[in-house]
RNA sequence: GGCUAGGUGGCAGAGUGGUUAUGCAGCGGCCUGCAAAGCCGUGUACCUCGGUUCGACUCCGGGCCUAGCCUCCA
């Protein structure tokens, strides 16, 4: 079965073939830890992390760099509103971010690099840049030449020209052509700087990305991903300067990109003000809701973020929790991952289409009539869960943590006191109590192993 | 203005040149003391106008609408 990959540079879907076939080599870009990441944030992550685990059903070796940025004037600009040293706000909102992302099931990348442990071969790459004549000096800024490198704009498509004739690119003085992009720019006062050929002064925003990948993967990496918002200008920068430092007509063989998460039709974004954080999700919701409504589009389309799907999103999984509860067996060997969901991932990460197999095999066992099918069905449910992130939990840890919030004795007693009744044949009395449960938002399933309760979805809160 | 994606049933959301997506909600049935859960069944779905075709929701062209990028942004 191949891997087929919808590749921004190309746009087109194309068959996924690893420069080395022993080791692919992905790198998406992270965070600059200045905020708490809200959920369009948290899209990249959860995307790209379950392109790493479908390579890994295939290929041995995949090795996935994700980075921190932590050097940037939004980072300075809060560390400033805030008081507080700079490092204090990375730090912080580096842990938080990295706590958030396990939450939603994301499993750590296989190296996290910063920006800041990375000046001496950001430094280096620039003067690479300098000495083969893509990149000049100009009041202590370093630029990059876009009229260096002819293929400037392959990736978005861009034709120079036009990006003037949109007037909207920052000209500054020292610039050769407005196009052109910083590398290296001064740091004075309270600003983190790092000494360097052009004075004391910090990297530009691009060019961390391209000096982490390198050293992490190499020169010509297989995947990179982010975004659809940095395919311009930041991916096209990276691509750019990895190119003519590396003399390579290639610096990413395939370009992914996930669609935005939005709010009412709109791009959720910071400066919109219209962001729901993960943070604050979490408070609300398990993780693996939030993962399984990132999941239900797939990751080139734009997914309206809701209430109602963060609903939906939970009855399903309630569903499916309690069809493993009562009918998942457990399996002495892995198995593999069943055709159904991995073909559909397989072409090009389609998530919907890997859910409904999913569910669609969750039915299967919810029906299974013998041992044999059972048992069939369980192990390729445990394999597919284990690879989408989903199914993750005990059903009894998924149902218990919604009874939490409720006062689990009294709800007992008060189905104890309902079984009684019913004992007694006292339907009335049975029912009287089963809608006091009701209006508690206590649903009750008799069965012949005694009365289960679990709390209705999508009516308590909001 | 330039460049990109899209417009599918009540909602979310895949997909296909002629045959069931899936989920949530609804309806009917089985089951149940009654429910719930589960199971079975069920819905004149493919923005619009042309074209290609034996046949188009699916391909091509025009139109309308939506979102994104061109400025920090996942």
């Amino acid at each position: 079965m191949n891997i087929t990959v919808y590749n921004t540079l190309t746009r087109a879907k194309e068959s996924f073939v690893p420069l080395d076939p022993q080791r692919v080599t992905m790198y998406v870009c992270g965070p600059t830890v200045y905020n708490y990441a809200h959920i369009g944030n948290a899209r990249p992550p959860v995307i790209f992390d379950l392109w790493r685990r479908v390579l890994q059903t295939r290929y041995d070796q995949v090795v996935y760099v994700s980075n921190i940025t932590d050097v940037d004037d939004k980072i300075n600009a809060a560390a400033a509103a805030q008081g507080v040293p700079i490092s204090d706000i990375t730090r912080r909102f580096t842990d938080i971010y990295i706590e958030d992302m396990a939450a939603l099931g994301v499993q750590p990348p296989d190296v996290r690099p910063r920006a800041t442990e990375h000046i001496p071969e950001i430094i280096s790459m620039i003067k690479a840049l300098i000495d083969s004549g893509h990149a000049y000096e100009a009041e202590q800024h370093v630029l990059f030449d876009v009229s260096a490198y002819p293929d400037y704009g392959q990736l978005s498509r861009r034709d120079r020209r036009e990006m003037i004739a949109g007037a909207r690119v920052e000209v500054a003085p020292y610039k050769r052509q407005p196009e052109d992009f910083v590398l290296w720019k001064p740091s004075s006062g309270d600003l983190p700087g790092w000494d360097s050929p052009w004075g004391y002064g910090r990297p530009g925003w691009h060019i961390e990305c391209s000096a982490m990948a390198a050293k992490h993967l190499g020169e010509v990496i297989d995947i990179h991903g982010g975004g659809s918002d940095l395919v311009f200008p930041h991916h096209e920068n990276e691509l750019a300067q990895s190119c003519c430092v590396h003399q390579q007509d290639r610096f990413a063989r395939y370009w992914l990109h996930n669609g935005f998460v939005q709010m009412e039709s709109r791009k959720m974004s910071k400066s919109l003000g219209n962001v729901l954080t993960v943070h604050e999700l979490l408070q609300q919701h398990p993780g693996e809701v939030l993962r399984y409504v990132l999941l239900s589009a797939h990751y080139h389309q734009p997914l309206d973020w809701s209430e109602a799907a963060v609903t939906q999103a939970h009855k399903t999984l309630d569903r499916l929790y309690a069809i493993a509860r009562d009918h998942l067996q457990p399996v002495a060997a892995a198995a593999s991952v069943p055709d159904a969901v991995l073909s559909a991932l397989y072409d090009d990460l389609n998530t919907p289409k890997a859910l409904a197999a999913f569910n669609q095999l969750c039915r299967d066992l919810a029906a299974a009539k013998d041992t044999a099918e059972k048992q069939g069905l369980s192990a390729d449910i445990r394999a597919a869960g284990a690879l989408l992130g989903l199914l993750q939990e005990a059903p009894e840890a998924w149902f218990g943590r919604q009874k939490q919030a409720l006062d689990a004795d009294a709800i007992d007693a008060l189905i104890a006191a309902r079984d009684a009744a019913r004992q007694q044949r006292d339907f009335a009395r049975a029912d009287a109590i089963r809608a006091e449960l009701d209006a508690m938002n206590v649903i009750i399933e008799d069965s012949a192993d005694g009365t289960k309760w679990r709390v209705r979805q999508g009516t308590a809160e909001s």
